[in-house]
DNA sequence: TTACATACATAATTCACTTATGTATTGACT
DNA sequence: AGTCAATACATAAGTGAATTATGTATGTAA
């Protein structure tokens, strides 16, 4: 797990993106992915996660669609076009600081 | 400038490789050269530069030196070896960071 | 039947930062 | 001489995104 100081204001882009590359998901569901895209590096807490889709989709850059599973819900969410547009400048923004801290901390990347 | 969100977390990190890499500074210095390296990108704020500093002083990762220039004052700013060997943890912390949000973000870095 | 994984949610707290404020010196422009 | 910007330090109040803690409930494997 990485220091989670480093990942503070990452997870709405996150939250986005995976969204964008992954289509309609629910909560639990983007937990597992990005646990796996991360290699377990990165474990979203419930703490964190539903307040951000909330303030997402509050937004307007999720929609929401609830689902009874037998007897469990869930609440499938989809990215809508301005979330689209949106996750587009914020990645871009992300590798922009990539390249900032880079030449700060003189580090070579990739 | 960068979305402040992202910067969070790296400030210690700046700190503590600028020193490390231009031995003794001041901090207005430190705000000069961040700024320099950062291209105008990265302009660090008094209220976290100070408290910062102190911090990492307290902690015994800096050592301070302070030196009247004519009437003013100066406070010279100087990595510890505890210091320097928590700074390449940090870099390389933050190297693999970069690896696995570019793995979540599938975005191509350098 | 107990424990873990699944699945949602919210409240209290933390803490690194921003914003605001304060003090004071130096240099440049007018 | 006077004003503004830059230099140089510092701390306090406020913000906000996260952590931690708590609550509810279902499904499943040992």
């Amino acid at each position: 797990m990485h220091s989670p100081e480093l990942l503070k204001g990452t997870l709405q882009t996150i939250l986005l993106k995976v969204l964008k590359d992954n289509g309609k998901m629910y909560g639990y569901e983007i937990t597992q992915k990005v646990k796996e895209l991360s290699v377990g590096r990165i474990l979203l807490t419930e703490g964190a996660l539903y307040p951000a889709l909330h303030k997402l989709e509050a937004e307007g850059l999720l929609q929401t669609e609830t689902v009874l599973m037998g007897k469990r819900v869930r609440k499938y969410y989809t990215i809508t076009v301005t979330g689209k547009n949106l996750v587009k400048e914020r990645v871009i923004e992300f590798r922009e600081f990539i390249k900032t801290m880079s030449a700060v901390l003189q580090v070579q990347i990739a």
